[in-house]
DNA sequence: TTAACCTATACCTTAATATCATTGATACAC
DNA sequence: GTGTATCAATGATATTAAGGTATAGGTTAA
């Protein structure tokens, strides 16, 4: 039994087609057909079961696919374990679109200028995928608001921050004193479209209180969000940290009176495999720059 | 990081020379120096200081020694699990010199007639290479006389038996309605080595009541220690299931009166390891033959 | 200094594994 | 129902990696 059989194999299951896994793998397949053919030799049994337009994995596959992950991880957690030094080596931070710009910019500066030997890689994605990277040992920590629903990952809170309500400029509201929410209810809101957790976030904040924000427009990055309340497409509520880096007046940020949105801001990561002496430094340096951001 | 370089690796820590590990490899030993070559380029690092007559590990290399140890473990566990049938396959079996042939081969009988496809490769060794054996996978289970310092191992006792004292024909005490340990105390014994655990049993018991047994003789069969006896040279003692199968009548047996000596026969195997059914089966026979035994 | 002992290197052979081209089988569209 | 697309398997061949032999090179011990 080989290392590239069960990575091989891995592959294969995941896809369910040997020809695209073979494309992903850059061998060819017949390449790839053959050793999956020596592997259950080996076993003395089929791992797969060919379909005509796909294959399944058999009882035996399906064992062999969660022994085979196990495996590859601790050959990997074994590599970069002994090729620790505490200086150099990878980071792979994922990161949901609404904190990555805001937020890693400036937490990636300070760690690089400690840590120039090392390398940091970011991946924006949604909470659920990042999760899911996360457990597959694709990136090794993730930062995101909190819920997650993070079975077999250990979370850790960082801080909360506010979200403030973003108008445009000649809005109705923008000379009230204070800004309740039951004034916002009317006015129709411009929300990010429903892969991102920030919608998630002011949804169920209002819903709390009784309200269903009425969305007239969707898009998918915040600073879409931000142009369209300037234009006067609705109103909407954006965090704190992307207020902060925000320097237009074409638009304007108000604290809601009374219980104030907010959301957590955590991070999570696989604590399965193994953690690096930079990754651990990493998250320490994480920490204190959440606590010193303000 | 290949399979097979793990293995040699481990084969050449564990004897600490290249040239001795190829030849129990069965490769030749610039191969074997090639292969590690490239493990320690893939790690960054030497795995081995090369000193003059012999190789050491370094720290990257101790770090390895227990991941490399871990990996082939899973990979051995996993594919016997994947082939695991209930019927067919080996268990290597360890006893002590002083079981093994009396009590495995009814055993063996039995289980063979029940798991005919069954393969059970017999080992004889003293308890401490056994239980050594056991924790490094060499053997699936061992059965032993306790005590056992059986770390990280799993132990289950199957029964008791006493030690019968054995004399010659003519020895004075043959006449003696009831022989209590204090009247052997003057005479010389027939012992086998240090090496055999029953030694142990046997001078402990004495030692409990206060005498240190005379050895004039020590062997390292319990077949010639039986020979021995009936020449006159000592007398001794001899575990029942030796007894049941020794058919002269040239020697005498004899039940001490008051406390009498005994000796406990247990399992023992590695719970970490992945136990096959049929290893299972196995223990569950062994359970049922050492009750039924009488 | 020489012999003994080890590991590393150079060079060659063999075996394993890849690729390319193609077949064979099934499903789906028209 | 015939044609076409989709896949995995196979055969022939090329490439690459691993192993073998011979030997160099370095260190210890007699």
């Amino acid at each position: 039994m080989e290392v590239d059989q069960l990575r091989y194999f891995l592959r294969v299951a995941e896809r369910g087609n040997f020809t695209r896994a073979a494309e992903e793998l850059r061998i060819s397949q017949p390449a790839l057909s053959r050793s999956i053919q020596k592997l259950e030799e080996e076993l003395g049994q089929p791992v797969f079961e060919r379909k005509t337009r796909s294959v399944a994995l058999t009882e035996a596959g399906l064992l062999l696919q969660s022994r085979a992950q196990q495996i590859l991880t601790l050959i990997e957690d074994t590599k970069s374990e002994i090729s620790d030094d505490g200086q150099s080596g990878q980071i792979r931070v994922g990161a949901i679109p609404t904190i990555a710009p805001y937020f890693l910019p400036g937490l990636l500066r300070q760690f690089s200028a400690e840590f120039p030997k090392a390398t940091i890689i970011v991946q924006e994605d949604t909470t659920d995928k990042l999760l899911h990277r996360c457990t597959q040992g694709e990136i090794d920590l993730a930062i995101l608001a909190l819920p997650v629903p993070a079975k077999y990952l250990e979370v850790e809170e960082l801080f909360q921050e506010e979200l403030l309500l973003v108008l445009p400029l000649e809005h109705p509201l923008v000379n009230k004193a204070q800004i309740r929410l039951t004034d916002i209810k009317s006015y129709p809101f411009v929300l990010l479209d429903e892969a991102h957790c920030l919608s998630d976030n002011i949804v169920s904040f209002c819903r709390q209180r009784s309200f269903h924000p009425v969305a007239v427009e969707q898009t998918s990055q915040l600073a879409m969000v931000q142009e369209l309340v300037s234009l006067s497409h609705g109103i909407s509520m954006i965090p704190q940290m992307a207020r902060d880096l925000d320097e237009t007046d074409r638009r304007v940020y108000r604290s809601l009176s009374g219980i104030k949105p907010t959301r957590k801001i955590a991070v999570v990561w696989n604590p399965y495999r193994f953690q690096s002496r930079l990754q651990q430094a990493f998250k320490t340096r994480l920490h204190n720059y959440a606590q010193n951001r303000k």
